[in-house]
RNA sequence: GGUCGUUUGGCCGAGGGGCUAGGCACAGGUCUGCAAAACCUGCUACUCCGGUUCAAAUCCGGAAGCGACCUCCA
């Protein structure tokens, strides 16, 4: 905790350092996916994003509680017939109960999360099983006199709410009075007071299959209870970090800045994050696009769109080598480009295992770590990090090529740099490694003793025999100065 | 239409008043039986138009492109 973290904070604009409510404890929430359908790349962004937010924290030495929701109730489908439930529809369609569906949806989302190596946080509250605390929250915020019922449904006063406290909209920053005079014709605002208003709790039109009893009708909770309410029971009423994508940013954080508010006087949280979108050649990614692609099919390449398959891995170490609050966009160039980097840094990482310590060093490498962590520190510039590794990787292939040299210490000191800030805190893992067997180490070890044989008689015939098939099963065989290593590709 | 953000070399992307980002691709070289890998060298850019400044990719103003959001629901 000796690092100066600072923070983008999207409610100032500024980056902050980053001082916790009541350190060495960290309270983090962020918004998580809702669960009807299968997980996409809009999914990685934030969950990695955030995973190495929580990675360094811990790493920083501090006891984070990390809540990041499921939201399975209430959403509607694109274009859905009014008032139905995105889940609900699928169920109805599939012959399945809705839960059904949300928990098959939240194991497929956990398996691609679990692929890209996202830790699963503390806590992963679902909004059905926090009913109780939206009916409660929502009662708080009546009684307050900040929201109102119409014909069974309860809506946020807006206005109100804005006259008395002057902060809606100071998140996003919107106009409110701009926003209130806003005419639009939709279905449905009849009930409401003003257009800007939203809804606490709606009461279930007929074809609603998720519904609950609250003291005002048999309804849903509106989508930004489940985070306040959520939060606040698992976080307290202000905890230290809110994050979600920048989508999320007006209407729903703005919204939990307000219910919040309406109840305690103040904000949730005291640093807002926010990742920015991504594209995929230069296009929002949407259904309509025919570019929406999941996660599952840019690990098995099965999209018409892709031109090979992308490791979780490599999805993961393009996405870092970016800046969260950049976009980023996705094609087959940057993430081949992306995916050769990454096979660079690993490598480099075997080659420094390998590598014969020196008496003395022709390199200084102390100045990484702290290189490392001052790009960490800056709003978590993980790009940069990655850059500096780039130029590891270099002096661990010119010590390896005899053309510098490197003590044991330093040895040590760039190994634990690899394991501290490539692997504990961008989350990077070999996806090669790990599957050989001791047997299958053993057996390449005698088929690469045989080959140096053969080149050894200059039976080329031979030795590229041996390397062309090898290459046919995905192995490289790579000949240095001290004998052949492989690799599986 | 409104608000906010963004626009960097063949591609992806950091940076953000004067100082090489980095990766990928490409070209030449070293090494090698050949290839790959590795190393060396080259390719050196900031959308456009004005302005401020000794100095602007970086600050200010305007234009254009792109994107998000603009509350039915989540």
């Amino acid at each position: 905790m000796n690092q100066e973290l600072y923070i983008y904070n999207t409610l100032s604009r500024n980056k902050e350092l980053f001082k916790p409510l009541s350190a060495p404890h960290v309270g983090m929430y962020v918004c998580g996916p809702t669960v009807y359908g299968d997980p996409h790349l809009g999914h990685a962004r934030p969950a990695i994003t955030f995973d190495v937010v929580f990675r360094y924290l811990q790493h920083l030495g501090y006891k984070v509680r990390y809540v990041r929701n499921i939201t399975d109730v209430g959403h509607l489908e694109y274009d859905a017939d009014e008032g139905e439930d995105k889940i609900a529809k699928k169920a109805r369609l599939e012959q399945l109960e809705p839960m059904e569906v949300a928990q098959y949806y939240t194991n497929r989302y956990h398996d691609a999360m679990d692929a890209l190596g996202v830790k699963r946080p503390s806590i992963e509250p679902h909004a059905s099983g926090h009913i109780m605390e939206q009916i409660e929250l929502v009662q708080k915020i009546l009684d307050a006199g900040y929201a109102y019922e119409s014909n069974g449904s309860v809506y946020f006063d807006v206005r109100k709410y804005h006259d008395d406290t002057h902060r809606y909209g100071q998140l996003s920053g919107r106009v409110i009075d701009e926003m209130l005079s806003t005419t639009r014709d939709l279905d449905g605002q009849n009930e409401k007071r003003e257009t800007a208003d939203f809804a606490l709790w709606k009461k279930a039109s007929p074809e609603h299959i998720m519904r609950w009893n609250s003291p005002w009708s048999v309804g849903f909770p509106g989508w930004h209870t489940e985070c306040t309410a959520m939060g606040t029971k698992y976080l307290g009423e202000t905890f230290d970090i809110h994050g979600g994508g920048m989508d999320l940013m007006f209407p729903h954080h703005e919204s939990e800045i307000a219910q919040q508010c309406a109840v305690t006087g103040h904000g949730p949280c005291k640093y807002w994050m926010h990742n920015n979108m991504i594209t995929i050649n230069g296009q929002k990614m949407g259904k309509s696009l025919g570019n929406f692609i999941t996660l599952e099919e840019f690990f098995t390449g099965q999209h018409e769109k892709l031109e090979q398959a992308y490791s979780p891995m490599t999805i993961r170490f393009f996405i870092l080598q970016a800046h969260y609050r950049s976009t980023v966009d996705f094609s087959n160039e940057a993430l081949q480009a992306a995916e050769k980097g990454m096979q660079r840094l690993l490598q480099s990482y075997k080659t420094l295992k390998g590598l014969a310590p020196s008496k003395n060093s022709s390199v200084d490498v102390s100045g990484y770590r702290q290189l490392c962590y001052d790009a960490m520190n800056d709003d978590f510039n993980t790009p940069i990090v990655i850059s500096h590794f780039f130029d590891i990787a270099k002096v661990v292939n010119t010590v390896n090529d005899r053309k510098a040299t490197l003590t044991q210490a330093d040895i040590d000191e760039l190994r634990s740099l690899y394991d501290s800030f490539l692997f504990d805190i961008l989350g990077l893992r070999d996806e090669a490694a790990g599957n050989n067997t001791q047997i299958v180490d053993g057996l390449m070890q005698m088929i690469l003793d045989v080959r140096a044989q053969a080149k050894a008689n200059k039976d080329w015939a031979t030795s590229d025999k041996i390397r062309d098939a090898l290459s046919a099963l995905g192995i490289a065989v790579k000949d240095g100065k001290e004998g052949a290593t492989w690799e599986m590709r």
